[in-house]
Formats: C-alpha cells, structure tokens, sequence
RNA sequence: GUGGGUGUAGCUCAGUUGGCAGAGCAUCAGGUUGUGGCCCUGAGGGUCGUGGGUUCAAGUCCCAUCACUCACCCCA
C-alpha cells in the first residue's frame, strides 16, 4: 500500500460507470429542456457567511459537516454543501429578476459535506438541482414532482414514490411547533436520547425519528395538517390536485420534515428502499424566504436536488452497461504498415469515425484478439504482402469475410462504409 | 463524533489443530512461420493492510495501528 490513496469518501468514477453517469445527465438535461429550464454553472467555494444564513446556522450541516477553511487572503470560504444557496446567490448577484419576472435553473455537479462515509453517502457528492424563482403557484411545485417522476420512469426507477407534505409558513408553523413541543415534553420519558435533544432543538424533527420506541410515543403527536392556515392549506390541496390530474401516484407523509431550515409549505422525498439506509435519492421543496433573507427582494422559490450518485448505484443496479464500441480495428503488421496504417487511422478519427489500431509490435493473432475484445464489427488488415501489391484486406468479424480494398481507396470506402457516427 | 464487520494476486475469494502462499477470472505469450470468440498449454503478478509480541516456525494466536465497509447521526 505504498501508492497513494484518494481522500476518505472522495470517489473515482471510472470509464465503464462514466457512461452511465452521462446517460443519466443527458436524460435529465432532455427533460428539462422540455419543461423549460435552463442550465446555470455555479462556483463551488462561496463564502461561508452564505451557508451560514441560508441552510440555518443550527442546521449539523453548518455546525459540523461543512469543509471551511481561510485561503490565503484570509477571507472564510467553504466548499457548498448544497446547491440552492449559490442559485439564489447568483440570481440576486446579477438581479435576474429585474431581467424577467420567472427563472427556471438547473445544474449538475459535485457538493462536500465532511460526513462519515456510508452506502450511498460520500464527502463529495454530485446533484442535480433544478430551481424555480419567481411564482408562489402551487402548480410549479407540483411540476417539479412531475420532473422528478418522470426522470425516474425515463431512467427505469419504478418503484420511487414521491412522497409529499406541507410545512406550513410562518404565520401557521409557530402553533404548530409550540403544541408539538407541549407534546413532547409529556412523552419526553420514551423517546431515544436523540429525540430529547430534538426536542428542544429541532421538535419537528423528532417526527422523523426512526427509532420504533419514539415512532410510538408520537403516535398521538399533533399533525401538522390541522394546524396550517387557510392559504397553506389551499395551496397544499391544490399541489394534491395537479399531481392527481397527471396520474402522479404519491403519498401524503405528515412525517416528512426537511434537514435545512429554509422550506416552507410543500416539501417532497423521491424514495426507495434500494439503498441501504440512504433511502431518499431526491429531496425538495418550497423557500419563498431565502432571497429575502439573503438580502435581496421577497421572491418566492421552489427547487429540488437529485443524489446523482444514489440514482447512479439504482440504475446501474437494473442496467446492463452498454460499453461504446468502435466500428473499426486496424492491424498493422511492421513499421512500413504501421505508419500507414495511422495514416489512415487519423484520417478516419478526425473525420468522425471511432476507429483504433494496434500501436506496437504484435503478432496478427494478437491484434486480431484485442480487436475481437474493444468489439470492433471490423478489421483492416494492413500486412506487407498486401502493402506490395498494393491492397489491404477489410475483414468483417461477423461474417468472417475478406474483401481486397486497394490502397489509394481505402480512405474513400472506409468513409463510405462507415458512416460519421455523430456519437 | 459513536458502534459492528472486513483486510491474502488487477478482480472474486480459498488457505485445515500454527509447518514451503493457492484457485477461478483477468492480463500476456504459445498451440507449424500472417487471422478473433470456444478449447488446450505456459508465463508474469503477492513484503498475506502496517508495526510490534508469543513461538524452533505466524496468512493462521495476542496487542496496537491504518484502510475499507455497513449502521447510528445527518441528509441527496
């Protein structure tokens, strides 16, 4: 073990896993590019003050997960968390807003949180976020689910159900928690050691606890349903009835409650239990505040984020990888060949055509096995008897047939056959 | 931060009551001098995670340490 190794929960993405990630982020940009969201490319340090006052100071990302550090000129930078903060950042940093009245963002890419590494969960993670600002309509957040539901369907995810909740706002929340905390200060003797640290610091997150014994004790606990105000309640059932008329099946969970402090009203999980412990691979939800609390306009905003890497390990689960095969295997015997052969082979590589050769010294057996395993459909065979009488011979793997090309036509029928892929 | 599990070849793993470090797959080379897949033969590749200890002798027993992994926590 003398070699050097990556940093704990920092991962490679080889070539074989590569081809599934693009799969996935071409699927995803097809989509949104239908249902009209536009591409945004964030840095990945911002200033730590930025996460501080948007994810919530309190939250244990801030307080111990986040990779902060003073750079040179003593400035205190942090690698994001998270992707929605550097959206609003941006969005308020350049005023898109005065531009148009609604911005519909998404990006790809990785985030850092320092936690204990686990299945499903890394240091550096990859999201995609899409982000929608600008419209207090129940009718965005349901489209949002719709974006995710039908993401999952393209990419085979059958079994992931969105599950949905209103957190209410912060005229309604404020009953809601103080009976949730007279609640719990009753039940507080069955709850695990967690939860009655929760249960001052974070009640509604006692809700969420999957400990059988306090799943029990608030088994009674006050809904949050019976306590939003008339406009939550509204816009909560108006979400229920856009995702009805798609024939988006989900459920209703009063127990879902959001990590990070800023959501407000509808608040969804894309679930599944393919994970291991890590059951929620997409997570979102509504933060008309956040602008305003970072100091710009009161705009309200509703987005989500995708674990890349979850959804990856899902569907590679239940996808055999599809390697990209070259069409075109030349096998050079000798230097003379050689050089002619990568002649050729450039000619073919910058015109658009996957084609690769042998580059040492090997035997026809040799390159004739390599060019069976890369899958090639076919071989030149570039050899010196050929070369003296001015042929080269164009096998077909499949069929095991040989043809004759001669040589100041090869360029011509290898375009001709073998058509620019565009790939 | 807390707890459990696992570390032997590139990969997946055997390795008996301590007694010469193994298999399959993969790689490479051959199987009449220039033709792939199947098959056969051979080769390369390991300080047994690392450092101590016990012993005539440690992959095996003991201690420490590191790494990986799963779970708690938290979240996507």
């Amino acid at each position: 073990m003398a070699a050097l190794q990556s940093v704990k929960g920092f991962k490679d993405i080889l070539p074989g896993e590569t081809e599934l990630w693009q799969s996935i982020e071409e699927e995803a940009k097809r989509i949104f590019r239908h249902f009209g969201f536009r591409e945004i490319r964030l840095p990945m340090l911002e200033k730590t003050e930025l996460f501080a006052r948007s994810i919530g100071e309190s939250t244990d990302i801030v307080e111990k997960e986040m990779y902060t550090f003073q750079d040179r000129g003593g400035d205190l930078l942090t690698l994001r968390p998270e992707a929605t903060a550097g959206i609003v950042r941006a969005y308020l940093q350049h005023k898109l807003y005065a531009r148009e009245a609604v911005h519909k963002f998404y990006t790809i890419g990785p985030m850092f949180r320092r936690e204990r590494p686990q299945k499903g969960r890394y240091r550096q993670f990859s999201q995609i976020n899409a982000e929608i600002f600008g419209l207090t309509s129940p009718y965005v957040d349901a489209q949002l689910i719709l974006v995710l539901v039908h993401l999952m369907t393209a990419l085979g995810v059958d079994d992931a159900e969105p599950h949905i909740n209103s957190l209410g706002c912060p005229q309604c929340r404020p009953a809601f928690r103080e009976a949730l905390m007279a609640f719990l200060e009753n039940a507080s003797g069955a709850l695990c050691s967690d939860c009655q640290r929760r249960r001052t610091t974070n009640p509604l997150r006692v809700l969420d606890c999957k400990v059988p014994g306090c799943r029990e004790a608030t088994i009674g606990a006050p809904a949050l349903a019976d306590y939003l105000c008339e406009e939550c309640r509204e816009h909560f059932a108006t979400v229920r009835r856009a995702l009805e008329s798609q024939g988006v099946a989900y459920m209703v969970d009063d127990r879902l409650v959001r990590g990070l402090d800023y959501y407000v009203r509808t608040t969804f999980e894309i679930q599944t239990g393919a994970l291991g412990a890590q059951n929620a691979i997409a997570g979102g939800g509504r933060y008309d505040g956040l602008a305003r609390a970072l100091g710009g306009p009161d705009i309200p905003a509703t987005g989500f984020a995708i674990g890349l890497d979850r959804l990856a390990e899902i569907v590679g689960l239940r996808r055999q990888p599809d390697l990209p095969c070259p069409p075109l295997f030349i096998a050079a015997l000798g230097d003379q060949a050689r050089e002619q052969a990568f002649q050729w082979l450039s000619r073919l590589n910058t015109a658009g055509i996957a084609a690769d050769m042998e580059f040492s010294d090997k035997s026809l057996k040799s390159q004739m096995k390599r060019a069976n395993k890369l899958g090639a459909s076919h071989v030149l065979i570039v050899g010196e008897h050929e070369l003296e009488q001015g042929v080269v011979t164009l096998r077909d793997m499949a069929s095991k047939e040989q043809v004759d090309i001669p040589v100041p036509e090869v360029t011509d029928r290898l375009l001709e056959r073998f058509p620019n892929s565009g790939g």
